[in-house]
DNA sequence: GTGGTCTAGACCACA
DNA sequence: GTGGTCTAGACCACT
């Protein structure tokens, strides 16, 4: 579920911050369901446990997840406001870009034909 | 002509180079045009003359600017290629998190209207 | 497995290049394999970590070698267009070699002759 | 006559030296012969009048070429030791690059037949 | 310990 | 003055 970009320069404790969110707002981890362990997931992924201690404690900071201890992580039961930060800096970074190839000369009309048919 | 953000997550180097395309596709540079000297950017940005260097390095790589040994720096005679790079990598960017939208269950028709009016 | 010329025309950096290449297709160095890290060669050959960095950059640029963050720096898995590419520009340099001898008014059979005498 | 590589690592003026020789071996001055002022064939090249001074400098210390005051500047009546030179030292150049393509695992055999289709 | 970035300053050849 | 190279040393995030 979870992939990682080695090269890039999100630190991968980020990274993995937002692939979770990305699973919770698929659908692909729902409300007050298990995560895997910290040990499983950095096993599973190749990497430190401490940089997946590192990332959950940011999500647990942000309401995202809970963990109890011996018991294990969970996603926290309202998770609403998650889905409304992303999609509104979805806009934005699109917006951005749209205004860039207005600066580069083209025209919002082009702009918004090659995005309807590129979809 | 080139603004830097310090607190940017993007290296100053790289801003350098975002910054001389820029005036390139916005016509503030022009084809066999000079740039400004390693050391007079590095004054004017208040910055090493290194990293002017590496961001200059870059850009010959890429074909943009031509250094002459003791001539100075050169704008590359042909520069279409960079503004059709460019503006590729802007669509490919709005596809992305367009996608990444209707992932999270926006129709195309609210991406589309929001869009518009974001503008 | 690295030899420098100090007194070399050719920048410490791009000698550095060129041994790496001449390690891996030699079989010295082999597809996936880890290489020295930047500091670790630089005290070896007694030279900055700066000037390993530079040459290390530029093969990553050729697609020869990856490095990864924290992790390393590898040999890239396909390494072929190496190979051809040095074998060609061999051949490109004697042709030229051989081409100059003849404006000098030396046979073709001049010159092979004596290249296989002088091997 | 004189064709110069901005971009080449072998300083201008040693290119230079490098021109008129090879414009004496073949043929195109010829012994006795008058050759362009320093002050004319800098403005040729395009390059700084200091430049071509030291050029034929060198030339004129290796017995190449002599300047009479007020009269101009023309080739040495004997030239055979430059041909002996440059014929030497393209061979040289020619053996050390099969030895590289030997060592790159291509068989005496493979080199020579390239070499002749090559021409 | 690793790679990535940046600074400060030096020297060089060339023009 | 220009670009090219190199050194020495620093800080950073990540492991």
């Amino acid at each position: 579920m979870i992939t990682l970009d080695e090269k890039s320069r999100i630190p991968i404790y980020e990274q993995i911050i937002n692939e979770v969110k990305r699973n919770i707002l698929q659908g692909f981890l729902k409300p007050k369901e298990q995560i895997p362990s910290i040990r499983e997931l950095a096993t599973t992924l190749g990497i430190n446990p401490n940089t997946v201690k590192k990332s959950y404690a940011v999500l647990e900071n942000q309401n995202i997840i809970q963990s109890r201890s011996t018991k294990g992580t969970f996603i926290t039961s309202k998770i609403d406001h998650i889905l409304e930060e992303t999609v509104d800096s979805c806009y934005n970074r699109i917006i951005k870009e749209i205004n860039e190839l207005k600066r580069l000369g083209i025209s919002e009309r082009d702009i918004l034909e090659k995005i309807q048919v590129g979809e």
